[in-house]
DNA sequence: TCAGGGTTGAAACGTTCGTTTTAAGCGCAG
DNA sequence: CTGCGCTTAAAACGAACGTTTCAACCCTGA
């Protein structure tokens, strides 16, 4: 029979080996840490997953099944795609700058994203693609109906390109680039602003640079 | 008195590391795959370098003193900055791409922006800062003077986090949303050409969708 | 109470890693 | 030729890794 602790120590492995791979990457972490992290033995790793890269696996896995994303947003009827764009790049922001949530489950999806592994394949059609859908219905309210569907998943590249670029293992090279006070002032509010006005411009929705009367979402 | 192989085994060892790290990451790559490549002894690296981490920081600072980049870029006076920002965009992409030059270089290169060692602040300082400079030099032109720095430094972080997101280590994810043959046709020409455009239609220079009589660049 | 399966702990296993040691090879000055 | 730095080769070292073993433990059902 199921002894009750047996989930709660998977359970906390589960949440040590995301911190660990999140920090070191795969090669570098060790079952040894990960375990000792969690207050488990170095067997419990293989009698509860096999082996190491199961359970790095299965982190992966549990990093965004345990709330990191909030459901898919759904906007009432009516609502300006400039609004549901600024609401995309806020939520995906979010998960970058992890302002929110645990730092370490943004920061190992990304290092999957990154450095794809096993993993990869199903995060993507699990997660990445509902996301990439949304973002593609978005741009095709707002761009115009002739531009080939190609351009428009260039023009997600170009949103998604622009949020990834604030990934946190970029941080050391922005802070020498600007400083480190500037860097701190890119915040989640600022960031948003930015990305979502640059795009909104360049989708030749309103100008960048505010201008009297200049409409602003 | 120094022998004439001397420098040769250290080249190719250079050489070597670079490659397998490029491939493997400092942690995953080993000594012996190194010198293995390189036809060398394991010996050699401690001798030439000392241990595993100078060699990867010697091979990061050889990947860009070996001409993986250009000289900086200088065109004549009077040159628009539109034509200037293309040139940019497209040297840095073709970086990203590794269509020109030794793939490892270029990945090895990446590959120390995504996962900064001690290696980065020197690379940073000698490397990144200059084309970071150029691109601020650019970007000031396109836009009109009265924008604070700050936000201009942003709009730099947009234009290379678009060409970032193409790195090679992406791929995979791009090819399961798209298709490999989408992904594919996303090459340098194309890239380039979507990029310079979503940039300038986002600084109002001109629209990003064509239209009769519309200003191309 | 007792037997038995699920789970954990401590120790050890075999492997591979980075590094070191030791000796031989090589080219040249004396 | 001889002796001496510089360089390379082969082998081994100690440490750390992932993994396995096995006995003890705990909980539950009979």
């Amino acid at each position: 029979m199921k002894n009750a602790s047996t989930d709660d120590t998977r359970r906390r492995l589960l949440e040590a080996a995301g911190q660990v791979f999140a920090e070191r990457g795969f090669q570098a972490a060790t079952v040894r840490e990960i375990c000792g992290r969690a207050g488990a033995n170095v067997a419990a790793v293989n009698y509860h997953f096999g082996d190491k890269e199961r359970l790095y696996i299965e982190a992966v896995r549990y990093a965004h099944c345990s709330g990191i994303d909030a459901p898919d947003p759904t906007w009432p009827e009516g609502t300006p795609p400039e609004r549901k764009l600024r609401d995309f790049i806020r939520g995906m922001l979010e998960n970058i700058l992890h302002d929110t949530r645990p730092a370490w489950q943004a920061q190992l999806i990304v290092r999957e994203l990154i450095e794809p592994s096993q993993a990869c394949v199903e995060m993507v059609e699990n997660y990445i693609r509902g996301k990439y859908d949304i973002l593609q219905a978005i741009l095709a309210e707002l761009m115009p109906p002739e531009v080939p569907p190609s351009d428009r998943r260039l023009v997600a590249f170009s949103v998604v390109g622009q949020c990834l670029y604030y990934t946190k293992i970029h941080k050391p090279i922005g802070e020498l680039l600007v400083g480190e006070d500037e860097y701190r002032s890119f915040d989640l509010d600022r960031l948003t602003d930015h990305i979502t006005r640059f795009t909104l411009a360049a989708l030749g929705r309103q100008p960048l640079f505010a201008r009297p009367g200049g409409a602003r979402v």
